[in-house]
DNA sequence: CAAAATGCTATCTTTTTCATAGCAAACTCA
DNA sequence: TGAGTTTGCTATGAAAAAGATAGCATTTTG
């Protein structure tokens, strides 16, 4: 079983225990941010419709993000299914502007990487 | 060898290539916000130090990330060493309050987990 | 030029993630 | 009520990624 990233005690990458380093290691895990993402894009869903929603993830990933994500009280269940809490949103918050963002990003990306291989 | 996620080209847990997926792909790997981060705080910094600032880092994943993020754009060599470019600093600009909210969240989450076990 | 620092690569082990199958419990409704 | 469906996962085996450590070639320094 994996050690689930919470502020205040140590985690990867950092001895400190810092809560932005914990914060990272709980979002830098495959889908972590997308399934919050997903959440809070769409709306409570249930596991099921969840995992349509991410598309590609397997159950048994999504099952260990909704415990992480849970136990980090980002996610919770309530009578839709799951959802975000309050600290969650806030959380999202501060990731959705990244939607944006990407997409500038993406042209000047795009715009020095025209024609690549691989 | 890795794919690395750009936008545009499908990437894992997205079919459809939105910049944003791609930026989460890319983000969601170990050490990828980590290293971003640690440049944007304490300026540029050859493979060594950049290496002892994480702490924890090995020099494969290291070496594999400064890849992908050089790709993405978003770190360059300088001079000086590895260094984030205008948009990793742009990217920076949009994480960066992550720390300071990683602390209220910090607050949330012990008062309900005093004292937990494993 | 010898010693130290730098920038990785190699290798092996441990973790994670993926892809599927499938099962038990709750729910539907004929 | 009881067969069929949906839901919420768990199990399993295989592949990919990450971690730990050693070490080597090149550059820099004294």
């Amino acid at each position: 079983m994996t050690t689930i990233p919470l502020p205040g005690s140590p985690v990867r990458g950092s001895r400190s225990g810092a809560p932005v380093m914990a914060l990272l290691d709980l979002l830098g895990r495959r889908w972590a941010m997308g399934v919050l993402w997903t959440l809070c894009e769409g709306g409570p869903a249930t596991f099921r419709v969840l995992q349509e929603r991410c598309e590609t993830i397997s159950p048994a990933v999504l099952n260990s993000r909704l415990k992480e994500l849970r136990e980090a009280k980002l996610v919770e269940r309530t009578a839709q299914g799951y959802a975000a809490t309050k600290l969650g949103e806030q959380l999202y918050g501060h990731l959705e502007p990244l939607g944006a963002w990407a997409k500038i990003w993406g042209k000047s990306v795009k715009s020095s990487t025209t024609a690549r291989k691989k």
